[in-house]
DNA sequence: CCTAGTGCCTGTAGTGACTACAGGGTCAAG
DNA sequence: CTTGACCCTGTAGTCACTACAGGCACTAGG
């Protein structure tokens, strides 16, 4: 590891919050470039690569799936992306986030109609239960994932 | 399969609205219990199924995960569970959603705050990359699945 | 009776986005 | 020279399914 500014797995983990383990998987799945090796093997990573895993990052907590960072990160590779572009998707991106917001206040009053008619008591009998077992589905409901 | 109330996996499916291969699988993870079986080896479903797989569809829309139901129904079958118990998965679990739904907020108003600042011109530059490479993280944002 | 078309069976593998090992090699300090 | 921290590869596990492969069972029509 020279003098310059290249550094571990260890440290480009620390420095960007992301877990050396998933680096590796990002790497693997070519989200993350292959880096340069040191003569025992080991990774060496430079300012480029910091900057580029901040970015999936940040996209991820974002809500971007890798599948929609890859394709973003290639067009930035490319240098052949445009403004439209990019805003389309975020467009989009941002619509799906709005119906999950949605999805998750009618699951929120549902929840909450349910614990307030719940006496608490120690008795083995319980509206939720029985709300479980007779309610309707909520339509619209679409994949809310815990 | 007798004229009384039995049917076959196929019909069970489509009565409660969850896939076939879906039901299976609740059954070899213990979600379902193992039905009887017809000469042929097909699978015999009866109400209390129904009942149950109902039970386990809202559950899932609800956002419980299938080891929570797994607990709730553990609970029911022994008929062990009382009002407080159930009172206090409630809650927790409606923290969660309440969490989860502040989280995508401020996720929301990340991305709208993005794509205003893009032009959506034809140019080869993007505040929106720009700000993905140089944003700073958004603290306390904690698993945002989508 | 034969055949085609369903429906059902088991078991395995794939999804996404990781995480957690097992079983090793490397390196710096004491 | 040994200890411990770090790194390597590769595989398997997580969750909640979904999708297949390869094979019986059953029913209706010819």
């Amino acid at each position: 590891m020279k003098q310059t500014d290249e550094f571990s797995i260890g440290v480009l983990s620390e420095r960007s919050g992301v877990n050396i383990e998933t680096i590796r998987y990002y790497e693997k799945i070519g989200v993350m470039p292959k880096p340069a090796r040191s003569a025992a093997g080991y990774r060496v990573y430079g300012h480029d690569h910091t900057r580029r895993l901040h970015f999936v990052r940040r996209g991820r907590e974002l809500g971007f799936s890798l599948n929609e960072l890859r394709g973003l990160l290639s067009l930035v590779d490319g240098h052949t992306y445009t403004c439209r572009v990019v805003h389309a998707l975020t467009v989009e991106h941002l619509r799906d986030i709005r119906q999950k917001i949605a999805d998750l206040r009618r699951l929120e009053r549902a929840m909450a109609d349910m614990a307030s008619k719940c006496t608490g008591d120690q008795v083995p009998e319980c509206p939720i239960i029985d709300a479980l077992f007779e309610m309707r589905s909520i339509k619209g409901s679409r994949s809310v994932r815990s």
